[in-house]
RNA sequence: GGUACCAUGGCCAAGUGGUAAGGCAAAGGUCUGCAAAACCUUUAUUCCCCAGUUCAAAUCUGGGUGGUACCU
């Protein structure tokens, strides 16, 4: 079994003080996993770590794709494992840091993806179905292809569908979950206004920092609102605003508001997982509280 | 001061006589492949107030209050 520590919770709450201070303390390197900050030239909506912190403690998964690529949850796990088995190998202690819950749990409880390409020709003809026909009859055609991959799909979610049925037509073998992961889970949480807060000041500072200008960088480099990186919050935003669209003051109320919305989500996908659950109102106690877990929990064989 | 228009949930808003669309927010939730994505559930016994017409009014009439625009 291979020991590995993670660090998740809702967005701004301090995962990544939490990941560099562990990391510094147990010989330890970071792995992000985040599905924005994994991107090139995505660094101040994304709140990535500072050049700086990724000196003091060796971090991956972050700048690994330019901004026009594309990345999924089997293309995460992939990566991760290669990496973890790389820090372990060097005698130090991969620490997973982030806040993408999906990327996180495929990789705890071992999913075998098959590694299914994007069909692009394929995606064509099924988005025009639903535009034409509706999203139950996306639904029956998937239904048709697999009924039992159909039945764990959400009939009504077309991009689920889309993909289980891109998925299902490709020859991707799937085998059974498996993990060689012991992993020591922290889900780190604070109470709920309190993240609010966080997340309204850390989006002033974000504007502050330059976060319109890093968007027209990006524009100008030919990105839109139909690549994966640029439909992250703080960034399809911007480009509203870039566009007319929303006028500043409304660009700045939706990040704010899309931000909370996503802490909202995460919690409550995090809820479902088997975590230890940590109280960061007090850093210096919760800093104490996870050292020692970690300490007890390195120990065991 | 005069004239015109408007007043519907936290916000935006449809509805012009038959018993309150929708969107956003909020709250809760889903989750094995774009997940900072996508999707689901809930949320106005009531339409600014008062009086009237009518079997029936958010919708019509009169008055009041508030707002907006134009005029003097």
């Amino acid at each position: 079994m291979k020991k590995v520590v993670f660090i998740l919770g809702p967005t701004a709450v301090g995962k990544s003080y939490f990941g560099i201070c562990l990391a510094k303390k147990f010989n330890g390197e970071i792995i992000s996993a985040d599905s924005v900050q994994i991107y090139k030239g995505l660094n101040i909506g994304s709140a990535k770590v500072s050049e700086k912190e990724q000196k003091e403690v060796v971090h991956y998964a972050i700048d690994i794709l330019e901004p026009e690529e594309q990345f999924s949850v089997f293309d995460f796990v992939q990566y991760t494992k290669d990496k973890i088995n790389e820090i372990i190998k060097n005698g130090k202690l991969p620490i997973i840091v982030g806040g993408t819950g999906l990327y996180v749990k495929a990789l705890i409880e071992g999913y075998n993806l098959g590694g299914a390409e994007r069909n692009e020709q394929l995606r064509q003809e099924l988005e025009k179905i639903k535009d034409e026909q509706g999203v139950d009859a996306l639904y029956q055609m998937l239904v048709d292809i697999d009924s039992n991959l159909a039945l764990q799909i959400d009939k009504k979610n077309p991009v689920r569908i889309i993909r289980a049925i891109e998925i299902a037509k490709s020859q991707g073998v799937k085998e059974k979950n498996s993990s060689d992961i012991d992993g020591l889970i922290f889900a780190l949480e604070k109470d709920r206004n309190e993240i609010y807060k966080n997340i309204n000041s850390r989006v002033e500072e974000m504007l502050e920092n330059g976060l319109v200008d890093e968007v027209k960088a990006l524009v100008k480099r030919g990105l839109g609102r139909n690549h994966q990186s640029m439909r992250a919050i703080g960034y399809k935003e911007v480009l509203d605003y870039l566009e007319g669209i929303d006028n500043y003051q409304t660009m700045v109320e939706k990040i704010k508001q899309h931000s909370r919305n996503y802490a909202k989500r995460q919690l409550t996908f995090l809820k479902n997982m088997k975590t230890t659950r940590i109280d960061v109102s007090d850093k210096d106690k919760a800093l104490k509280e996870m050292s020692d877990l970690v300490e007890e929990w390195y120990e065991r064989t």
